[in-house]
RNA sequence: GGAGAAAUGGCCGAGUGGUCGAAGGCGCACGCCUGGAAAGUGUGUAUCCGUCACAAGCGGAUCGGGGGUUCGAAUCCCUCUUUCUCCGCCA
Protein backbone atom coordinates (compact mmCIF):
# COMPACT_ATOMS: atom_id res chain seq x y z
CA UNK A 1 0.00 0.00 0.00
CA UNK A 2 0.96 3.29 -0.30
CA UNK A 3 2.17 5.55 2.95
CA UNK A 4 0.20 7.51 4.29
CA UNK A 5 2.47 10.64 4.22
CA UNK A 6 3.07 10.07 0.34
CA UNK A 7 -0.85 10.52 0.10
CA UNK A 8 -0.50 13.67 2.26
CA UNK A 9 2.30 15.13 0.78
CA UNK A 10 1.17 14.07 -2.96
CA UNK A 11 -2.75 14.49 -3.44
CA UNK A 12 -3.10 15.41 -6.41
CA UNK A 13 -0.51 13.16 -7.77
CA UNK A 14 -2.20 9.91 -5.92
CA UNK A 15 -5.55 11.17 -7.75
CA UNK A 16 -4.05 12.07 -11.25
CA UNK A 17 -1.61 9.48 -11.89
CA UNK A 18 -4.46 6.47 -10.53
CA UNK A 19 -6.68 7.50 -13.32
CA UNK A 20 -4.01 5.76 -15.66
CA UNK A 21 -4.96 2.69 -13.63
CA UNK A 22 -9.05 3.55 -14.97
CA UNK A 23 -9.14 4.15 -11.13
CA UNK A 24 -10.81 7.19 -9.47
CA UNK A 25 -9.33 7.50 -6.37
CA UNK A 26 -10.48 10.91 -5.37
CA UNK A 27 -13.08 9.86 -2.32
CA UNK A 28 -10.76 6.81 -0.97
CA UNK A 29 -7.71 10.02 -0.61
CA UNK A 30 -10.29 12.50 0.91
CA UNK A 31 -11.54 10.07 3.21
CA UNK A 32 -8.36 8.90 3.89
CA UNK A 33 -6.50 12.08 4.74
CA UNK A 34 -10.04 12.93 6.64
CA UNK A 35 -9.54 9.89 8.82
CA UNK A 36 -5.90 10.24 9.56
CA UNK A 37 -6.75 13.93 10.82
CA UNK A 38 -9.59 12.31 13.56
CA UNK A 39 -6.25 9.26 14.17
CA UNK A 40 -4.45 12.25 15.16
CA UNK A 41 -6.65 14.51 17.31
CA UNK A 42 -7.48 11.00 19.22
CA UNK A 43 -3.93 9.68 19.09
CA UNK A 44 -2.88 13.34 20.80
CA UNK A 45 -6.55 12.98 23.39
CA UNK A 46 -4.86 9.22 24.57
CA UNK A 47 -1.61 10.14 25.05
CA UNK A 48 -2.55 12.92 27.38
CA UNK A 49 -4.51 10.79 29.69
CA UNK A 50 -1.56 8.00 29.42
CA UNK A 51 0.71 10.83 29.92
CA UNK A 52 -1.02 11.81 33.26
CA UNK A 53 -1.57 8.36 34.26
CA UNK A 54 2.03 7.69 34.26
CA UNK A 55 3.26 10.49 36.19
CA UNK A 56 0.36 9.63 38.74
CA UNK A 57 1.44 6.30 38.72
CA UNK A 58 4.85 7.30 39.56
CA UNK A 59 4.23 9.19 42.33
CA UNK A 60 1.84 6.47 43.73
CA UNK A 61 5.19 4.17 43.68
CA UNK A 62 7.38 6.79 45.92
CA UNK A 63 4.77 7.96 48.49
CA UNK A 64 4.16 3.94 49.06
CA UNK A 65 8.33 3.74 49.29
CA UNK A 66 8.30 6.92 51.77
CA UNK A 67 5.24 5.19 53.58
CA UNK A 68 2.58 7.54 53.32
CA UNK A 69 0.16 4.95 52.38
CA UNK A 70 -2.76 7.50 52.73
CA UNK A 71 -1.77 10.18 50.55
CA UNK A 72 -1.19 7.23 47.91
CA UNK A 73 -4.69 5.87 48.15
CA UNK A 74 -6.31 9.31 47.63
CA UNK A 75 -4.35 9.72 44.17
CA UNK A 76 -5.42 6.03 43.29
CA UNK A 77 -8.90 7.64 43.69
CA UNK A 78 -7.55 10.37 41.26
CA UNK A 79 -6.14 7.65 38.81
CA UNK A 80 -9.72 6.00 38.47
CA UNK A 81 -11.69 8.50 36.26
CA UNK A 82 -8.32 9.01 33.66
CA UNK A 83 -7.94 5.21 33.41
CA UNK A 84 -11.45 5.35 32.12
CA UNK A 85 -10.32 8.19 29.81
CA UNK A 86 -7.89 5.64 28.62
CA UNK A 87 -10.19 3.25 27.99
CA UNK A 88 -12.58 4.83 26.14
CA UNK A 89 -10.19 6.99 23.95
CA UNK A 90 -7.81 3.75 23.15
CA UNK A 91 -10.62 1.28 22.33
CA UNK A 92 -11.76 4.87 19.45
CA UNK A 93 -8.32 4.96 18.73
CA UNK A 94 -8.06 1.25 17.93
CA UNK A 95 -11.20 1.73 15.65
CA UNK A 96 -10.02 4.56 13.67
CA UNK A 97 -6.92 3.13 13.03
CA UNK A 98 -8.01 -0.11 11.17
CA UNK A 99 -10.54 1.78 9.37
CA UNK A 100 -8.09 3.72 8.24
CA UNK A 101 -6.11 1.00 7.52
CA UNK A 102 -8.82 -1.16 5.81
CA UNK A 103 -9.36 2.56 3.53
CA UNK A 104 -5.44 2.56 2.37
CA UNK A 105 -5.44 -1.12 1.69
CA UNK A 106 -7.94 -0.10 -1.28
CA UNK A 107 -5.64 2.25 -3.35
CA UNK A 108 -3.73 0.52 -5.60
CA UNK A 109 -0.09 1.46 -6.50
CA UNK A 110 -0.08 4.06 -8.83
CA UNK A 111 1.63 3.56 -12.21
CA UNK A 112 5.20 4.58 -13.51
CA UNK A 113 4.89 7.96 -15.46
CA UNK A 114 6.07 5.64 -18.40
CA UNK A 115 2.93 3.75 -18.09
CA UNK A 116 0.67 3.85 -21.29
CA UNK A 117 -3.05 5.16 -20.64
CA UNK A 118 -5.44 2.24 -22.03
CA UNK A 119 -8.20 0.08 -20.78
CA UNK A 120 -7.62 -3.49 -21.45
CA UNK A 121 -4.38 -6.23 -23.02
CA UNK A 122 -4.97 -4.59 -26.92
CA UNK A 123 -3.98 -1.28 -25.27
CA UNK A 124 -0.33 -2.62 -24.55
CA UNK A 125 2.76 -1.37 -26.13
CA UNK A 126 4.90 -3.71 -27.55
CA UNK A 127 8.48 -2.52 -26.98
CA UNK A 128 10.25 -5.38 -29.12
CA UNK A 129 10.12 -8.56 -30.47
CA UNK A 130 12.94 -11.13 -31.35
CA UNK A 131 12.68 -14.90 -32.57
CA UNK A 132 11.72 -16.29 -36.18
CA UNK A 133 8.02 -17.15 -36.12
CA UNK A 134 8.37 -20.94 -37.67
CA UNK A 135 6.38 -22.07 -40.77
CA UNK A 136 4.66 -25.28 -39.86
CA UNK A 137 3.84 -27.88 -42.86
CA UNK A 138 -0.15 -28.17 -42.77
CA UNK A 139 0.84 -32.00 -42.51
CA UNK A 140 2.42 -31.01 -39.00
CA UNK A 141 -0.16 -28.41 -37.46
CA UNK A 142 -1.31 -30.30 -34.20
CA UNK A 143 -2.18 -28.18 -31.16
CA UNK A 144 -0.20 -29.33 -28.17
CA UNK A 145 -2.97 -30.76 -26.30
CA UNK A 146 -3.05 -33.25 -29.59
CA UNK A 147 0.75 -34.09 -29.39
CA UNK A 148 0.50 -34.11 -25.73
CA UNK A 149 -1.65 -37.67 -26.92
CA UNK A 150 -0.38 -38.52 -29.67
CA UNK A 151 3.24 -38.99 -27.96
CA UNK A 152 2.04 -39.64 -24.67
CA UNK A 153 3.32 -36.54 -22.75
CA UNK A 154 0.63 -35.26 -21.20
CA UNK A 155 -2.71 -37.03 -19.62
CA UNK A 156 -5.78 -34.18 -18.88
CA UNK A 157 -8.10 -37.22 -18.32
CA UNK A 158 -6.42 -38.60 -16.26
CA UNK A 159 -5.95 -35.26 -14.06
CA UNK A 160 -9.91 -35.18 -14.23
CA UNK A 161 -10.03 -38.21 -12.31
CA UNK A 162 -7.70 -37.50 -9.85
CA UNK A 163 -8.26 -34.20 -9.28
CA UNK A 164 -10.56 -32.18 -11.54
CA UNK A 165 -10.06 -30.04 -15.00
CA UNK A 166 -6.49 -28.10 -14.81
CA UNK A 167 -4.70 -30.58 -13.04
CA UNK A 168 -2.57 -32.22 -15.81
CA UNK A 169 -0.34 -35.84 -15.58
CA UNK A 170 3.04 -35.16 -17.22
CA UNK A 171 4.01 -39.05 -18.51
CA UNK A 172 7.21 -40.10 -19.64
CA UNK A 173 9.29 -37.59 -21.78
CA UNK A 174 6.39 -35.32 -20.78
CA UNK A 175 7.45 -35.04 -17.24
CA UNK A 176 10.79 -35.27 -18.28
CA UNK A 177 11.08 -32.28 -20.33
CA UNK A 178 8.83 -30.61 -17.43
CA UNK A 179 11.47 -31.12 -15.08
CA UNK A 180 14.51 -30.28 -17.70
CA UNK A 181 13.09 -26.71 -18.14
CA UNK A 182 12.37 -26.18 -14.59
CA UNK A 183 16.13 -27.11 -14.14
CA UNK A 184 17.67 -25.38 -17.10
CA UNK A 185 15.73 -22.34 -15.65
CA UNK A 186 17.12 -22.74 -12.45
CA UNK A 187 20.77 -22.86 -13.56
CA UNK A 188 20.01 -19.74 -16.02
CA UNK A 189 19.26 -17.01 -13.22
CA UNK A 190 22.07 -18.49 -10.64
CA UNK A 191 24.27 -17.93 -13.31
CA UNK A 192 22.45 -14.93 -13.66
CA UNK A 193 22.94 -13.83 -10.08
CA UNK A 194 19.88 -15.24 -8.34
CA UNK A 195 20.28 -17.73 -5.22
CA UNK A 196 17.77 -20.43 -5.09
CA UNK A 197 15.18 -21.06 -2.58
CA UNK A 198 12.81 -23.61 -2.26
CA UNK A 199 10.10 -21.83 -0.59
CA UNK A 200 6.83 -23.28 1.42
CA UNK A 201 3.82 -24.11 -1.27
CA UNK A 202 1.48 -23.10 1.74
CA UNK A 203 1.28 -19.59 3.29
CA UNK A 204 -0.25 -17.81 6.05
CA UNK A 205 -2.78 -14.74 6.36
CA UNK A 206 0.07 -12.34 7.42
CA UNK A 207 2.24 -13.74 3.99
CA UNK A 208 -0.86 -13.35 1.70
CA UNK A 209 -1.26 -9.72 2.50
CA UNK A 210 2.33 -8.86 2.58
CA UNK A 211 2.48 -9.17 -1.12
CA UNK A 212 -1.26 -8.14 -1.74
CA UNK A 213 -3.04 -10.77 -2.60
CA UNK A 214 -5.03 -10.34 0.53
CA UNK A 215 -7.81 -8.96 1.26
CA UNK A 216 -10.07 -9.29 -1.89
CA UNK A 217 -8.17 -11.35 -3.96
CA UNK A 218 -8.48 -14.21 -2.26
CA UNK A 219 -11.02 -15.73 -4.74
CA UNK A 220 -8.00 -16.54 -6.70
CA UNK A 221 -5.98 -18.62 -3.98
CA UNK A 222 -6.84 -22.01 -3.23
CA UNK A 223 -7.98 -21.63 1.36
CA UNK A 224 -7.37 -24.64 3.60
CA UNK A 225 -10.11 -23.13 5.56
CA UNK A 226 -9.17 -25.81 8.44
CA UNK A 227 -5.60 -23.93 9.28
CA UNK A 228 -6.86 -21.10 7.64
CA UNK A 229 -4.03 -21.41 5.21
CA UNK A 230 -3.40 -20.19 1.15
CA UNK A 231 -2.04 -22.41 -1.08
CA UNK A 232 0.41 -20.31 -3.24
CA UNK A 233 -0.43 -18.67 -6.80
CA UNK A 234 3.11 -17.75 -7.57
CA UNK A 235 6.69 -18.37 -5.62
CA UNK A 236 6.28 -14.65 -5.00
CA UNK A 237 4.58 -14.46 -2.35
CA UNK A 238 6.47 -17.05 -0.26
CA UNK A 239 9.99 -15.81 -1.58
CA UNK A 240 9.32 -12.11 -0.81
CA UNK A 241 7.51 -12.72 2.70
CA UNK A 242 11.39 -14.18 3.34
CA UNK A 243 11.98 -10.71 3.89
CA UNK A 244 8.45 -9.47 5.52
CA UNK A 245 9.39 -7.09 9.02
CA UNK A 246 13.02 -7.04 7.87
CA UNK A 247 15.30 -4.43 7.97
CA UNK A 248 18.69 -4.87 5.69
CA UNK A 249 21.48 -2.71 5.79
CA UNK A 250 22.24 -0.97 2.15
CA UNK A 251 25.39 -2.76 1.61
CA UNK A 252 23.09 -6.50 1.67
CA UNK A 253 21.18 -5.29 -1.53
CA UNK A 254 20.32 -5.74 -4.23
CA UNK A 255 18.89 -9.36 -2.99
CA UNK A 256 18.12 -11.87 -5.82
CA UNK A 257 16.65 -15.05 -5.54
CA UNK A 258 15.47 -17.45 -7.84
CA UNK A 259 12.64 -20.22 -6.79
CA UNK A 260 10.96 -23.06 -8.86
CA UNK A 261 7.16 -23.76 -7.05
CA UNK A 262 4.04 -25.29 -8.29
CA UNK A 263 1.58 -22.51 -8.29
CA UNK A 264 -2.14 -22.83 -7.84
CA UNK A 265 -4.86 -20.82 -9.12
CA UNK A 266 -8.72 -21.15 -9.00
CA UNK A 267 -9.29 -19.05 -11.99
CA UNK A 268 -12.53 -18.66 -11.55
CA UNK A 269 -14.54 -17.49 -14.44
CA UNK A 270 -12.29 -18.36 -17.01
CA UNK A 271 -13.69 -20.49 -20.03
CA UNK A 272 -12.98 -21.60 -23.66
CA UNK A 273 -9.88 -21.50 -26.04
CA UNK A 274 -8.20 -19.83 -23.01
CA UNK A 275 -8.37 -22.98 -20.66
CA UNK A 276 -7.61 -25.32 -23.68
CA UNK A 277 -4.83 -27.73 -23.20
CA UNK A 278 -2.01 -26.54 -21.31
CA UNK A 279 -2.77 -22.48 -21.27
CA UNK A 280 -4.92 -22.04 -18.00
CA UNK A 281 -4.33 -24.31 -15.32
CA UNK A 282 -4.63 -24.74 -11.97
CA UNK A 283 -1.80 -25.94 -10.53
CA UNK A 284 1.26 -25.42 -12.73
CA UNK A 285 5.37 -25.28 -12.30
CA UNK A 286 6.96 -21.79 -12.66
CA UNK A 287 10.45 -20.54 -11.61
CA UNK A 288 10.70 -17.35 -10.49
CA UNK A 289 12.79 -14.38 -9.82
CA UNK A 290 12.66 -12.27 -6.90
CA UNK A 291 14.76 -8.59 -6.60
CA UNK A 292 14.48 -6.47 -3.07
CA UNK A 293 16.56 -3.35 -4.49
CA UNK A 294 17.05 0.60 -3.41
CA UNK A 295 14.59 2.90 -4.73
CA UNK A 296 16.99 4.16 -7.01
CA UNK A 297 18.45 1.26 -8.42
CA UNK A 298 14.90 -0.19 -8.89
CA UNK A 299 14.80 0.44 -12.30
CA UNK A 300 17.64 -0.34 -13.38
CA UNK A 301 16.73 -3.70 -12.02
CA UNK A 302 14.02 -3.93 -13.85
CA UNK A 303 15.55 -3.61 -16.46
CA UNK A 304 18.08 -6.42 -16.18
CA UNK A 305 15.21 -8.52 -15.08
CA UNK A 306 13.31 -8.02 -18.15
CA UNK A 307 16.72 -8.55 -20.30
CA UNK A 308 17.72 -11.79 -18.57
CA UNK A 309 14.21 -13.22 -18.99
CA UNK A 310 14.40 -12.20 -22.83
CA UNK A 311 17.98 -14.68 -23.06
CA UNK A 312 15.88 -17.31 -21.72
CA UNK A 313 13.41 -17.32 -24.25
CA UNK A 314 16.06 -16.44 -26.89
CA UNK A 315 17.90 -19.49 -26.09
CA UNK A 316 14.68 -22.13 -26.27
CA UNK A 317 14.65 -19.95 -29.69
CA UNK A 318 10.96 -19.28 -29.58
CA UNK A 319 9.60 -16.17 -30.89
CA UNK A 320 8.62 -13.41 -28.47
CA UNK A 321 7.36 -10.37 -27.57
CA UNK A 322 7.66 -7.66 -25.19
CA UNK A 323 4.71 -5.98 -23.81
CA UNK A 324 5.03 -2.98 -21.40
CA UNK A 325 1.53 -3.14 -19.87
CA UNK A 326 -1.12 -0.21 -20.44
CA UNK A 327 -2.53 1.33 -16.92
CA UNK A 328 -5.97 -0.92 -17.38
CA UNK A 329 -4.26 -4.14 -17.61
CA UNK A 330 -1.75 -3.79 -14.78
CA UNK A 331 -2.40 -5.20 -11.42
CA UNK A 332 -3.50 -3.53 -8.21
CA UNK A 333 0.22 -3.53 -6.85
CA UNK A 334 2.33 -2.79 -9.65
CA UNK A 335 4.30 0.39 -10.69
CA UNK A 336 5.46 -0.90 -13.95
CA UNK A 337 5.07 -4.41 -15.95
CA UNK A 338 6.78 -6.04 -18.95
CA UNK A 339 4.28 -9.35 -20.01
CA UNK A 340 6.76 -11.76 -22.29
CA UNK A 341 4.45 -13.83 -24.83
CA UNK A 342 5.44 -16.07 -26.99
CA UNK A 343 3.92 -17.75 -29.99
CA UNK A 344 2.70 -20.85 -30.54
CA UNK A 345 2.63 -22.14 -33.92
CA UNK A 346 -0.27 -24.35 -34.12
CA UNK A 347 -2.84 -22.30 -32.16
CA UNK A 348 -1.55 -19.66 -33.99
CA UNK A 349 -1.78 -17.28 -31.16
CA UNK A 350 0.63 -15.29 -28.72
CA UNK A 351 0.83 -16.76 -24.48
CA UNK A 352 2.10 -14.81 -21.48
CA UNK A 353 5.12 -16.75 -20.29
CA UNK A 354 5.97 -13.76 -17.61
CA UNK A 355 5.75 -10.96 -16.44
CA UNK A 356 8.26 -8.69 -14.87
CA UNK A 357 6.97 -6.03 -12.23
CA UNK A 358 8.48 -3.30 -10.24
CA UNK A 359 6.36 -3.29 -7.04
CA UNK A 360 8.49 0.20 -5.73
CA UNK A 361 7.75 0.22 -1.99
CA UNK A 362 4.06 -0.85 -2.34
CA UNK A 363 4.82 -3.95 -1.20
CA UNK A 364 7.84 -2.98 1.23
CA UNK A 365 5.15 -1.10 2.99
CA UNK A 366 3.13 -3.64 3.30
CA UNK A 367 5.72 -6.09 4.40
CA UNK A 368 7.73 -3.36 6.65
CA UNK A 369 10.70 -4.20 4.27
CA UNK A 370 13.20 -1.55 4.90
CA UNK A 371 16.73 -0.73 4.71
CA UNK A 372 19.35 0.76 6.96
CA UNK A 373 21.02 3.94 5.19
CA UNK A 374 24.52 4.53 6.44
CA UNK A 375 24.27 8.01 8.37
CA UNK A 376 20.87 8.71 8.34
CA UNK A 377 18.17 8.23 10.74
CA UNK A 378 15.33 6.85 9.52
CA UNK A 379 14.88 3.70 7.52
CA UNK A 380 13.68 3.26 4.15
CA UNK A 381 11.55 0.82 2.46
CA UNK A 382 12.88 -1.26 -0.03
CA UNK A 383 11.92 -1.69 -3.62
CA UNK A 384 10.51 -4.73 -4.59
CA UNK A 385 10.40 -6.75 -7.93
CA UNK A 386 9.96 -9.61 -9.45
CA UNK A 387 9.40 -11.52 -12.83
CA UNK A 388 8.74 -15.02 -14.07
CA UNK A 389 11.10 -17.12 -15.35
CA UNK A 390 9.82 -18.72 -16.44
CA UNK A 391 6.11 -20.03 -16.41
CA UNK A 392 6.34 -23.67 -17.71
CA UNK A 393 2.83 -24.73 -19.20
CA UNK A 394 2.95 -22.38 -22.17
CA UNK A 395 7.00 -22.70 -22.59
CA UNK A 396 6.41 -26.38 -23.18
CA UNK A 397 2.78 -25.82 -25.60
CA UNK A 398 5.06 -23.50 -27.78
CA UNK A 399 8.02 -25.87 -27.82
CA UNK A 400 5.82 -28.89 -28.59
CA UNK A 401 3.70 -26.78 -31.05
CA UNK A 402 6.55 -24.88 -33.13
CA UNK A 403 8.92 -28.24 -33.08
CA UNK A 404 6.61 -30.41 -34.72
CA UNK A 405 7.66 -32.14 -37.90
CA UNK A 406 6.36 -35.62 -39.26
CA UNK A 407 9.19 -37.48 -37.73
CA UNK A 408 8.92 -35.96 -34.15
CA UNK A 409 9.13 -32.95 -32.18
CA UNK A 410 12.54 -31.09 -31.57
CA UNK A 411 13.80 -30.76 -28.45
CA UNK A 412 15.87 -27.01 -27.78
CA UNK A 413 19.47 -27.90 -28.14
CA UNK A 414 19.90 -25.93 -24.43
CA UNK A 415 17.59 -28.62 -23.24
CA UNK A 416 19.46 -31.70 -24.48
CA UNK A 417 21.61 -32.28 -21.72
CA UNK A 418 19.02 -31.63 -19.22
CA UNK A 419 16.26 -33.98 -21.18
CA UNK A 420 18.84 -36.70 -21.74
CA UNK A 421 16.97 -36.85 -25.51
CA UNK A 422 16.88 -34.94 -28.87
CA UNK A 423 13.72 -35.48 -30.26
CA UNK A 424 10.03 -36.80 -28.98
CA UNK A 425 8.86 -39.49 -31.57
C1' G B 1 -1.82 -36.48 19.27
C1' G B 2 -0.39 -36.69 25.08
C1' A B 3 2.97 -34.72 29.29
C1' G B 4 6.49 -31.07 30.86
C1' A B 5 9.86 -26.61 30.16
C1' A B 6 10.70 -22.12 27.79
C1' A B 7 10.14 -17.39 24.56
C1' U B 8 13.83 -10.50 26.79
C1' G B 9 17.50 -5.77 22.13
C1' G B 10 22.01 -8.06 16.06
C1' C B 11 23.63 -12.38 19.40
C1' C B 12 24.32 -14.36 24.54
C1' G B 13 22.14 -13.29 29.06
C1' A B 14 20.26 -10.69 33.97
C1' G B 15 15.80 -9.09 35.63
C1' U B 16 9.18 -12.36 39.70
C1' G B 17 4.93 -5.84 40.68
C1' G B 18 7.25 0.66 40.85
C1' U B 19 12.19 5.63 38.58
C1' C B 20 13.28 -0.95 33.34
C1' G B 21 13.55 0.58 26.81
C1' A B 22 15.47 -2.89 30.08
C1' A B 23 22.14 -4.74 34.05
C1' G B 24 26.36 -7.32 32.11
C1' G B 25 28.91 -9.55 28.07
C1' C B 26 29.72 -10.33 22.76
C1' G B 27 29.31 -8.15 18.11
C1' C B 28 29.22 -3.58 15.38
C1' A B 29 30.43 1.95 14.54
C1' C B 30 33.39 6.11 15.70
C1' G B 31 37.51 8.21 18.67
C1' C B 32 42.09 7.60 21.67
C1' C B 33 46.39 4.60 21.93
C1' U B 34 50.05 2.33 17.75
C1' G B 35 54.90 3.15 12.56
C1' G B 36 50.61 -0.22 11.26
C1' A B 37 47.62 -3.97 13.50
C1' A B 38 46.15 -6.76 17.83
C1' A B 39 45.41 -5.88 22.90
C1' G B 40 43.81 -1.85 25.92
C1' U B 41 40.57 2.36 26.53
C1' G B 42 36.36 6.07 25.80
C1' U B 43 31.69 7.03 23.48
C1' G B 44 27.70 5.30 20.85
C1' U B 45 24.67 1.23 19.17
C1' A B 46 16.08 -1.14 18.56
C1' U B 47 11.46 0.09 16.12
C1' C B 48 6.99 2.81 15.39
C1' C B 49 3.68 7.04 16.29
C1' G B 50 2.60 12.23 17.87
C1' U B 51 4.46 17.43 18.51
C1' C B 52 8.17 19.69 15.34
C1' A B 53 11.71 21.63 10.34
C1' C B 54 11.10 13.61 8.41
C1' A B 55 16.55 18.68 13.64
C1' A B 56 17.02 18.94 18.89
C1' G B 57 13.88 18.47 22.82
C1' C B 58 9.38 16.55 24.75
C1' G B 59 5.24 12.92 24.96
C1' G B 60 3.17 7.82 23.81
C1' A B 61 3.79 2.54 22.47
C1' U B 62 6.64 -2.02 22.07
C1' C B 63 10.49 -7.59 26.59
C1' G B 64 6.70 -14.03 21.04
C1' G B 65 0.95 -12.38 19.60
C1' G B 66 -3.81 -11.10 21.83
C1' G B 67 -6.74 -10.29 26.25
C1' G B 68 -7.10 -9.54 31.71
C1' U B 69 -5.78 -8.15 37.09
C1' U B 70 -3.47 -3.51 39.21
C1' C B 71 -2.77 3.37 40.56
C1' G B 72 1.47 0.79 38.13
C1' A B 73 3.34 -5.56 34.54
C1' A B 74 9.20 -7.90 31.11
C1' U B 75 7.61 -9.60 36.05
C1' C B 76 0.83 -12.10 38.16
C1' C B 77 -3.64 -14.57 35.43
C1' C B 78 -6.06 -16.41 30.72
C1' U B 79 -5.42 -17.62 25.65
C1' C B 80 -2.94 -18.39 21.01
C1' U B 81 1.68 -19.25 18.45
C1' U B 82 6.54 -21.03 18.32
C1' U B 83 10.86 -23.70 20.28
C1' C B 84 13.02 -27.57 23.38
C1' U B 85 12.62 -32.45 26.24
C1' C B 86 9.93 -37.13 26.94
C1' C B 87 6.02 -40.53 24.98
C1' G B 88 3.12 -41.95 20.63
C1' C B 89 3.10 -41.93 15.22
C1' C B 90 5.64 -41.57 10.63
C1' A B 91 8.44 -40.40 5.09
Amino acid sequence: MLTLKFIQENRKTVIDSLKVKNFDATQLVDAILEKDELRKKTQQQQEECQAQMNTISKEIGMLFKDGKAQEANAAKEQSTQLKENIKVFTSRLSEIESELHKLLVQIPNIPHVSVPVGKCDTDNEKIREGGVMPVLADSAKQPHWDLAKQYDLIDFELGVKITGAGFPVYKGKGARLQRALINFFLDENEKAGYTEVLPPLVVNEDSGFGTGQLPDKEGQMYHVTEDNLYLIPTAEVPVTNIYRDVIVSENELPIKNTAYSACFRREAGSYGKDVRGLNRLHQFDKVEIVAIEKPERSYAMLDSMVAHVETLVQKLSLPYRILKLCGGDMSFTSALTFDFEVYSAAQERWLEVSSVSNFESYQANRLKLRYRIEGEKRNQLAHTLNGSALALPRIMAAILENNQTEKGIQIPEVLVKYCGFNVID
